[in-house]
DNA sequence: ATTAATTAGTTACCTAGGTAACGTTACCTA
DNA sequence: TAGGTAACGTTACCTAGGTAACTAATTAAT
């Protein structure tokens, strides 16, 4: 098949995840909720204590952007930033305890948003998705061109 | 398959996009080209004449976005928005002479790229993917949640 | 031990998306 | 024909990503 541009699979991606995070956002803004801050939120769940800098290469994203999102985060109570003791430069990450409660809340709803944006899907076709997506992250996070 | 945050679509479309739009715009940048720019280039390319408002509607994105996207490729010089005859709220878009032998270039260096990020899928599974993605994305246009 | 290099995090500035509010222009209707 | 309404595009303000340059703190090297 040609590859056009309506049939682009980058243009594709792009504009199905535009359109997926409109629709998260627009969501879960009852919940004052991202669906980058839900992203940052799920990682930090399973990994509490990280330091900014090993956090930025967990998530692939530059540390800049990064501390912005936290600093926002950080604002809102949801997380803390606590100072080393050994390294004064170094930030260790914790979730607060305001926004542990409301985390299964965000996760059912996030759940549901998700599951409405690929209701077209069936579920044979959504783990072969998945499982494209992620060899081409694969490419993507361990080449490099 | 459990839908654990490592494995969950919504995300890994979240990080795909993120990691593809990181190379496209890196690489491009010797032709002073974002990924976006180029997405509206390419629709332009086939909707010369086309106002503002329609335009936004085809890409579906907001107004207000649109607007400062073609101010930048304005400024430099690679389209023109011309007033209306007719309606003087409206603004006609086309290509700048100067932008379009450049074009071919572009979709060149672009399709390498995708290529590029693509290598770790079939011929096969990148056609499932195409398709999965225009069937998410037709859920999330058409329908009104 | 002092200096050089590296590391952690922030800030400034860029593009790119969103919503809300606005001025201008066109249209419609009473 | 005047007044209200709708449409077009812009602006202001928000989040979210990127790079580059910076400070402070630590580590390595001479």
């Amino acid at each position: 098949m040609e590859e056009n541009f309506e049939n682009n699979i980058g243009f594709l991606l792009h504009d199905v995840t535009r359109l997926m995070k409109r629709l998260f956002d627009k969501r879960m803004s009852t919940l004052d909720l991202t669906r980058s801050q839900w992203w940052v939120l799920n990682f930090l769940y399973f990994n509490e204590g990280i330091n900014q800098s090993d956090f930025a290469v967990l998530l692939d994203i530059e540390k800049a952007p990064l501390s912005r999102l936290l600093y926002r985060m950080e604002k809102k109570g949801w997380i803390e930033r606590l100072n080393d003791k050994n390294d004064k430069r170094i930030k260790n990450l914790f979730l607060s305890n305001k926004i542990k409660p409301l985390i299964i809340d965000m996760r059912d709803m996030a759940n549901l948003t998700r599951q409405q944006a690929l209701s077209g899907l069936s579920e044979k076709e959504q783990i072969t998705l998945r499982e494209n997506l992620k060899k081409i992250k694969q490419t993507l996070s361990n080449q490099e061109f």
